[in-house]
DNA sequence: ATCATTGATTTCTCTAGAGAAGTGCCTCAC
DNA sequence: GTGAGGCACTTCTCTAGAGAAATCAATGAT
């Protein structure tokens, strides 16, 4: 148990990345702006190539940078969506509650990239909450502004959705929580769990994300007034275009 | 717009990352389990040490090991807490007296390893949701099992709570949610906001967390039966030792 | 004016090698 | 047995250099 007297002075590539840190923190460097590049750092610092590599690696890594293949590095932007779980609640009782984080309040529009629809035998998490192995499951992809945001894969008992509209591309006016109502199942009481972590290869592929990035899982569970599981949903969000709200009283 | 009729092979460093990944997630190697290191990779692919390491750092980056100097690299573990939001905070724990972590951690036994409070100018944002420039503030650590796993940072309008227990490091029975229920500013309404991203450099060292982990912030805001808000706490948690669950109806 | 080509710039991938620093095991002295 | 020292092994940091691949702007042909 000895005491170092001497902190060691961290290691070059990182005294270079907490300077540019510090910048992009700071506010000096703002979003989309560049940051000086392998060769500019090589000059400035008289150090190789890798070197300067690791250095813009952890920043990258950090999420507060991205690298354009023979463009250069820039900064990274910010500009969260806002998802709402439980707000009915809350809204009229005591109006607008001024947020925390700046987000994009106004909505901008949704859309559906990829649909896609199958009957299939659950996972035992799933199969076991649902009551039931044989689901019908509908993968989406949603994007805004062109970018995608969110992925999700909804699991339905597949007697209880049988010849429905929920079997179909198209659900109709009110989705599948309205087809879900007219059966006699309407969802109203809701479990969502929330977790974060690193995207896996194929998510990193269809969200297109940048390194540094994690995802947001949200798996939900919707079930009627009589606590019957009627839909499993796990979603997968690009954590850099979200940020999530939950209201509710004590 | 040309077609690519052949798609280009990946990279030798990613081929091989992608190979021990796909051990990993397939549970070929489990929690714990030794990955080959960068002496093994060099020799088996017959590349250099730089390739070996480029390969185990994305699977690093991606949370999936954690690297030992001196020792190897390592299969990560992943236990997570549940933390409830909406159904912990209901007014019969904190009105007998419970704090509000103990149903976070199922029995587990917590501890506080750091404790901070001051008087402060808060930040805009907080100043303007709590109407108050002038606040207390508790900064604190969690832990569980000896592992640092939550910070935290809650402030209080100073003018509300000036001279009572909340400025203090023992808050008493029930801890401030009490305090504030006897002052007859009970919170009863919250809001909460969630985000998740890379930790910054002090997360890091104060959480002790591996490259790889992503942080969960969550944004706080109680409020009385009035709407007037009392409290803002931002807590950062290691995204890996977490899974939030929220109950809500429809 | 519009489109194709060229060239400079940039990031990406990889090789080869070297010394520093931490870990863990084994051996030896006591 | 118990502790100290040594040694092999591991990851970490960094240098120097080279070619591939993507971007972007300028140039030239139509």
């Amino acid at each position: 148990m000895q005491q170092s007297p001497v902190p060691p002075e961290p290691p070059i590539y990182r005294r270079i990345a907490d300077g540019l840190r510090e910048a992009i923190l700071s506010g000096d460097l703002r979003d989309g702006d560049r940051l000086p590049g392998e060769n500019a750092l090589m000059a400035t610092h008289g150090i190789a190539r890798a070197t300067a590599r690791q250095a813009l690696s952890v920043l990258i890594n950090e999420g507060l940078a991205v690298p354009k293949r023979g463009s250069g590095v820039y900064v990274r932007q910010f500009r969260p969506i806002r998802r709402h779980g439980s707000r009915r609640l809350s809204r009229d009782q005591w109006g607008r509650g001024e947020a925390i984080w700046d987000s994009d309040t106004r909505g901008r529009p949704y859309t559906v990239d990829e649909v896609d629809i199958d009957r299939e035998t659950a996972e035992d998490t799933v199969a076991r909450v649902l009551g039931s192995p044989e689901v019908w499951v509908r993968r989406r992809r949603y994007s805004v502004d062109e970018r995608p945001v969110q992925l999700s894969v909804s699991h339905f008992p597949a007697a209880l959705v049988e010849g429905t509209a929920i079997t179909r591309e198209d659900t109709g006016p009110g989705g599948v929580y309205a087809r879900l109502g007219e059966l006699g199942h309407a969802p109203v009481h809701f479990t969502e769990e929330i977790r974060a972590r690193m995207p896996h290869p194929h998510e990193t592929v269809q969200l297109d994300l940048p390194a540094g990035t994690p995802v947001i899982v949200i798996a939900r569970v919707a079930r009627t007034a009589d606590g019957v599981a009627v839909e499993v949903n796990e979603m997968v969000l690009d954590a850099a275009s979200y940020v999530l709200q939950y209201d509710f009283d004590s």
